[in-house]
DNA sequence: CTGAAAGCGCTTACAG
DNA sequence: CTGAAAGCGCTTACAG
């Protein structure tokens, strides 16, 4: 029962050639496979194509498993985000891995689904993995678990919210100031009594932005009813009945800011329902936010170029530049469209 | 300039202890070090904590290459898609990895940008990376290169798209039965003149749509002008004067059926702009249709079931079922909101 | 231009 | 319960 089609033509199903078979078939030795398969010069234009031909025949494939317990580096970089399927965080994924293909990286992404837990279950198995670097957008506020990997050599990179309690480079949004950007544009428009709907407190982003909010409010010398902030999960549900307090409680708003587009797009929902009673700005750019009636006005963030901008870092660190963790802020843009402008009392 | 630091408490910046190390410091052999690591039976408590000790105190973390390197899996599977960014695919994507992890696999992802030279690229990357099992939305036509990967135990499904000379099981939606709903739909609600704007011909579910809307006009007995018929790129630009000539060309068209989720988005502005003077049926669902005015009628896929199915094709190979090759169809869903249902002339 | 030997960090198969 | 040896498939460092 020995093995004995190993390199023949008719190996076992699920096996595969490796460079030793192919040095055997094409008469080299295992060097000069190597030579050719990494396209390395110093080989006689005839042996290189007996090597060729060998590959072909035997369907040979370089295990990089193999290669990278040897090189060290897996020319690999892992991006942990909260969910693939979130538009917003979409264009950032493919962003990264744009930059990384540049660099001849190819991405692992995995998605956290707003769970810490998993969020370092999947950060360690990219490092098990040897990643050359990690992106991490952040579902807990502790990320002293990736100490070891980083002074082991894995550059690593934070975007769309900071991490918790290490020092590492950060590419953030300017959350607070698209906020207060976005509150104040609902004030200069006549609106005093304004209701701030966003995320989990727990997020970085839904805290900051919420900071906006009252900053706004502030420098504009007005109040804020508690019952005008509603902070939670972004289940159109909750959103939903968050809207209708606002709107149709005892102490009712003229206008709404919404904290992030999850919870944007319901309010839209709610409001065309209600035939468009109160004015209303979102944070983050959505698909036909121009289309809807009216249209959304909108502090857009830009997602890809938060993906470009970690994924540059992360490059540059890789390269071997050396200097103290960067915190890199990208700006917001206020979108006039229509919502944000509607008058009080509508 | 000997390397006597390795497995010291200042191991140099960027090398990674082992095993090896770990054993030397808990004083045991590297067996033990692996059964600790690995969770296997038959370690004492003491000797199981002095393990422990030693990997929190180095930083240990496994090699998974190495381990790849004896073990032949990897638990990874690679999905090729065209574009993370793109509405449709993130779903798709989100739903072969929560599969994947339910088995214990991470996900790897790569955009080919409708590049067939990119897909195989990064397909044959992921099988020198030594993917478990590859799922496929295909840019080409031509998959012979995956043979040598296949007979050498990669299992593969392609997904939304049919893959090209070879023989896999393969997960796709109903896309001749969706298009011809869609234009039956219309032809029932008094139109005779009707447009098709797709995607590129050389992908499969363009011209699939195509003969969906061939077959629902020849079964009305209705004659399709050339110049209602309209291929190519999904850029904005392209759509609007595809668009633009079919409604004020010298034939023109009282409804437009669009081929996916890019044209018709497209499409929705162009018509928002000219003040609804058409009907339209998309193909595929997209977030906010039910708010634009009017609502758009779509023939809704499911791209997570479509990704859901394909990862569990997967993994059934993966678990050893042998059968031929499967082709799974996933039903498609007509959604009436209000611009299918428009009267000609309006 | 070419190749034999050693070794990357694990697991396997075995022996005690 | 524990560990020494061999080997997974490559690359490195070297010698011819």
């Amino acid at each position: 029962m020995t093995d004995t089609t190993r390199g023949g033509p008719s190996r076992r199903y699920g096996s595969r050639p490796t460079m030793k078979d192919v040095a055997a078939r094409a008469g080299v030795g295992l060097k000069t496979v190597s030579r050719v398969v990494n396209g390395e010069s110093g080989v006689t234009p005839d042996t290189e194509r007996r090597v060729q031909e060998a590959i072909t025949a035997l369907g040979f494939r370089r295990n990089d498993s193999a290669r990278v317990l040897r090189k060290g580096r897996t020319s690999t970089v892992g991006l942990v985000l909260e969910d693939l399927a979130d538009p917003f965080y979409g264009p950032l994924s493919r962003a990264v891995e744009e930059v990384a293909r540049a660099h001849g990286a190819l991405l692992i992404n995995g998605s956290s689904a707003e769970d810490p837990a998993r969020e370092q279950e999947l950060a360690l198995a990219l490092c098990a993995r040897r990643v050359d670097g990690l992106v991490v957008i952040p579902a807990g506020d502790d990320h002293r678990y990736l100490v070891p990997e980083i002074a082991a050599g894995v550059a690593t990179v934070f975007v769309d919210r900071p991490a918790g309690r290490i020092d590492v480079d950060t590419v953030l949004s300017d959350n607070h100031g698209g906020a207060r950007d976005a509150v104040a544009h609902l004030i200069a428009h006549g609106h005093r009594r304004i209701a701030f709907v966003g995320d989990q407190p727990r997020i970085h982003t839904a805290t900051e932005r919420l900071r906006g909010y009252r900053t706004a409010m502030a420098e504009a010398g007005l109040a804020v009813h508690p019952s005008w902030v509603s902070l939670g999960p972004t289940e159109p549900e909750r959103v939903r009945s968050a809207i209708l307090e606002v709107l149709d409680g005892p102490e009712p708003v003229t206008a709404v800011f919404c904290g992030n587009n999850r919870v944007t797009v319901t309010t839209v929902r709610v409001l065309a329902e209600r035939r468009g009673s109160a004015a209303l700005v979102g944070f983050d750019d959505f698909e036909l936010a121009d289309l809807v009636s009216p249209a959304v006005t909108v502090v857009a963030q830009d997602p890809a170029s938060l993906g470009r901008t970690a994924a540059g870092l992360l490059f540059r660190r890789l390269e071997g530049v050396a200097e103290p963790p960067q915190r890199v802020e990208v700006p917001t843009r206020l979108i006039t469209r229509g919502s944000g402008e509607l008058p009080p009392g509508g």
